[in-house]
Order: structure tokens, then C-alpha cells, then sequence
RNA sequence: GGCGCCGUACCCAAGUGGCUAAGGGAGAGGUCUGCAAAACCUUUAUUCAGCGGUUCGAUUCCGCUCGGCGCCUCCA
């Protein structure tokens, strides 16, 4: 049977994924810049990346998987130009810098376990691994692929001959356009050089002392420096956004391997877009929503990470009340399925279905399709199983809507019932209103009253 | 200027060179009920933006047109 399958971005297809070891799978993916709420879209890539090391251990793999927090302000572009975030943040919240990220990466953590997402091996800051961005760049220097200038330690592009490889850039159409890549800012050589290390740049908050004088990491160092220090050299996975592919991505690349010279990663995925009113969610537009957001409304947060589920991961996904009103409803019917009575008995039977449902899984995540069939085979056997991989806390929730009532419901229910015999309807109504504000679902059915705890 | 993506029913969407174009939601009808809710059953695209081409055959491959979007600057 054929194993996983995902898509790299390095080849531009589908390939068998292999580890370096057979038994573990090391996955670094980027993680928050934590000056402001993560927003649904932000939470979507968290999503599909959960979803992965939970596939990867559906195949028998051990996930070691690390994730940043990029603590670390940033201005807008190489030129002391634009205005750091988290100072701007600081600000605007009166805090300071190091306030600000804390508070940021603690909300961070809450909505990551809100959507059931695994929490990684490693969480690293930036701060806390300065010194190892400044060993890495001395590497660098050492290796004659970076050079010092009055403003920067540069990366020199130059010298590193497969630098538009993940990308696929075309380096003369960029420096022909008019695109801000192009424009030479700074004392660096050539415009796609890019900085490592910055200098004599008072605006700037958090800083350090280095060999170049005191200042700040360039922004793609600390992935380098931080996947090197936990993951190796080598690194079987790499996720992150889309827009990471042709800048953070490349520069990664470019450091690390420049640095080791060994391929710094083996398998390139990223996450597309969640789009709102037909445009992409970003943190700095209006068009920002956060999973807090979603609960004040009355949204499970499971919803949430369902309707992540509506779409593969590669492809952009329209976000519409409408459509999350559809992914709960969906969920709300999961929720009730009856484990007892499955659809599936024969072994052989289940053994089929079960191939299906693993090998779309294992098709570069194809995670609609796999609800779907989930949904077509109807089989709850199957769902709990696979609930390994989806996180929408099957068990857990049809074990809370069986759990035995507690006696002042079984009061009411009582009193329900003979309100009902005495066809007492207003009363009986009242009581049921008054059970389903408790939270409670009452159904009269042929067998009786029956009463079962509302999970979602 | 360069690179790239998308356009499938009312909504969110999966998918394939040729079997009935998944699934969910919404809508409609029904079962159940005192009435409901939930659940369950039935139903909803002769058609995949448009026009050409390749092919015995294309929604799927190629080209063009129209429409929407992204990256190249911080960005999931």
C-alpha cells in the first residue's frame, strides 16, 4: 500500500516522503511574530500543520516538531526605514517590547489548544538564542558568504549559486521590474543581498552586543539559527506560508546551507491562504478576525478547525459566516452519531473502507477528501479512529453528551413528564426551554423521554 | 516590470482524459412528536467562467479572452 505523499515545493510535486531516520520525522515550521492576536487566517497554516504530525504519526512516525516565536521587532525593510512592529505595539498597548510579545505568545498558546493543536516538541524564542544567530553569522563570515558594511552584516547572494532554486526566481526579471526587491537601500553590494545582523540602529528597542557592534538579527537568521540548533543540519520538513516562499524561505536556504553545506531541507510544504471578502486575511488590513472573535459569537472552536477541513491545504479558502454557520452544523451532526450501530461489520469490510479514507489522507493530506468519505461511509468506527488525525475530540465529546444526568435534571425531566401527562403543554414547554438553557436537549421519542447533554 | 494562483450547484468545496462530477451546509418534501428540536429518509449541477485547439472522447491537456486574487516590503 503506498505510504505518505506530500507535496514538496522544492520539486513542484508529489513525492513519497522518506525520513532520514525511519522513526522520526523532525518538522520545523514558523511560528508567530507576537505583537498582536494571531488571526483565523494565521491559525489556518497552525492548523494544517497539526494536522501533518498527527498524519505523520498515523504512519508510524514520531513527530519532533519546532516551532518559533519571533520575539524579535522588525523593521519594515533592509533600510532604517518604516517602523518596528512590536515598538509600534508597545505603544499603542503601553506596554513594553518584552511585555507586549509575552502577552501576545500567551494568547498564542491558548488558541492553539481552543483548535486541539498538539502542542510542538520545541518552542523557541528568538531572544533566547541571540548568541547562536551570532555564531551562525561568523560562520558565515568565515566562509566568505556574508560581509560587514557601516550598517549590517550582509549575506552576499552572489556567492551562493542556488539561491532562486525554491522559488524558481527569475534574479534579472526581479532586478528589471519595478518591485520593491529591486530598489538598493543600505551599503549592500547587490539588491537581493540580504542582512544578517544590523547595526547602529538606535530606534531600535531590543538589542545586543555582537563582534560588528551592538544591534539586532536580520529577520531570517533565527529560523536558521534555532532549526540548526534543535533539528540538525538536515531538516525532514519545513511548513510555512505561501508568502514565505520567495524571500524568508529563500534566505533560509541560503544561510543554512551556506553556512553547513549540507540541503537544509527535505521537503518544502506550505499552507495557502484563508480569504476573506475575496482578499487575504493579513494582520495589518481591517479585514482581521480572531478565534476569540468567532466564541463571542457562539462559535465552538472546534468549528473552527473543522471548517479548516472544507478545503485542502494548498488551496485558498473563502471564509464566510455563512460557510463556518455550515462547518458547525456539520460538526453538530458528527457529534451525534451513535457508535453502536455501524454501518460496517464484515472486518474485511472495514479493512477497505479503512485503506480509502488513510490513502487520501496520505495524498499529500487530502483531508476534504477524506471527510467526505468519512461522511459517505458513515462509519463511526472509522471516524474515531480517524479522529486521530482531525482533532475534533470525538471521544471525549460523545463521552460528555452519554455522561450520566445529574439528578436536578432528572428532577425537571420528571416533572416534565407529568406535566406532558397531565397535557399540561405550556408547563411541559417551559420545562424544556428551562433544559435547554441547562443545556440539555429533551426529545420525545416512541421509547420515551429522552435527555442528552448538547456537546457543541 | 517579474513570478504565480484561482474561476465546479444558493454557500463552503473535493475530484477525474471516458463509470451516476465527492462531502458538508442551506432550501424543498417526508418519518417521528401534543408541538418542537435533534436525528433519519428522499430531493437539489445533462454540467464544471467563455471561446477555440489536441483527442475516438475534456470539466480534467494546450492556447486565447473575461473575471478575481497573491508574492516580489512585515506577513500564515
Amino acid at each position: 500500500m503506498a505510504g505518505l505523499r506530500l507535496y514538496n515545493t522544492l520539486t513542484r510535486s508529489v513525492d513519497e516522503f522518506i525520513p532520514q531516520d525511519p522513526q522520526r520525522a523532525g518538522m520545523y515550521c514558523c511560528g508567530p511574530t507576537v505583537y498582536n492576536y494571531a488571526h483565523i487566517g494565521n491559525l489556518r497554516t497552525y492548523v494544517f500543520e497539526d494536522t501533518l504530525r498527527r498524519t505523520l504519526r498515523l504512519n508510524g512516525y514520531t513527530p519532533f516538531h519546532v516551532m518559533n516565536i519571533t520575539d524579535v521587532g522588525h523593521l519594515e525593510s533592509d533600510a532604517d526605514e518604516g517602523e518596528d512592529k512590536m515598538v509600534k505595539g508597545a505603544r499603542r498597548e503601553g506596554l513594553d517590547v518584552w511585555q507586549l510579545a509575552r502577552k501576545y505568545e500567551t494568547a498564542w498558546l491558548a488558541d492553539m489548544a481552543l483548535l486541539n493543536i498538539e502542542r510542538p516538541e520545541v518552542i523557541c524564542r528568538a531572544t533566547e538564542h541571540i548568541d547562536d544567530m551570532v555564531a551562525l553569522v561568523e560562520r558565515l563570515l568565515e566562509r566568505g558568504l556574508a560581509y560587514v558594511t557601516s550598517d549590517a552584516v550582509y549575506f552576499d547572494t552572489g556567492r551562493f549559486p542556488r539561491y532562486a532554486d525554491l522559488a524558481r526566481l527569475d534574479l534579472h526579471g526581479l532586478q528589471a521590474g519595478a518591485g520593491g526587491r529591486v530598489s538598493q537601500q543600505g551599503a549592500k553590494r547587490h539588491p537581493n543581498d540580504f542582512a544578517l545582523w544590523f547595526m547602529g540602529r538606535p530606534r531600535h528597542i531590543m538589542q545586543w552586543d555582537s563582534p560588528w557592534g551592538r544591534g539586532y538579527p536580520g529577520w531570517h537568521i533565527e529560523c536558521s539559527a534555532m532549526s540548526m540548533k534543535y533539528l540538525g543540519a538536515t531538516i525532514d520538513i519545513h511548513c510555512g506560508g505561501v508568502d514565505h516562499i520567495q524571500v524568508h524561505h529563500t534566505n533560509e536556504i541560503a544561510q543554512s546551507e551556506g553556512a553547513t553545506g549540507q540541503p537544509f531541507v527535505r521537503y518544502w510544504l506550505h499552507g495557502q491562504w484563508l480569504l476573506i471578502d475575496s482578499e487575504k486575511m493579513s494582520k495589518s488590513g481591517e479585514n482581521f478576525l480572531t478565534l476569540k472573535t468567532l466564541c463571542d459569537r457562539g462559535y465552538d472552536p472546534l468549528a473552527y478547525r473543522f471548517f479548516c477541513f472544507q478545503a485542502h491545504y494548498r488551496s485558498e479558502l473563502r471564509f464566510t459566516w455563512e460557510a463556518l454557520d455550515a462547518a458547525q452544523q456539520g460538526l453538530r451532526r458528527i457529534y451525534s452519531m451513535d457508535p453502536s450501530d455501524d454501518p460496517i461489520k464484515e472486518p474485511a469490510e472495514r479493512a477497505d473502507a479503512r485503506a480509502e479514507v488513510l490513502d487520501s489522507l496520505n495524498n499529500d493530506l487530502n483531508i476534504p477528501q477524506m471527510v467526505g468519505l468519512l461522511n459517505r461511509i458513515g462509519s463511526p468506527a472509522l471516524w474515531l479512529e480517524f479522529d486521530a488525525v482531525l482533532g475534533l475530540d470525538l471521544a471525549a465529546r460523545l463521552a460528555q453528551r452519554d455522561a450520566d444526568v445529574p439528578q436536578e435534571i432528572q428532577n425537571i425531566v420528571d416533572q416534565r413528564n407529568e406535566a406532558r401527562k397531565r397535557r399540561d403543554w405550556s408547563e411541559s414547554d417551559r420545562l424544556r426551554d428551562e433544559l435547554t438553557a441547562m443545556g440539555y436537549d429533551v426529545a420525545d421519542t416512541p421509547r420515551g423521554t429522552e435527555i442528552r447533554k448538547r456537546v457543541i
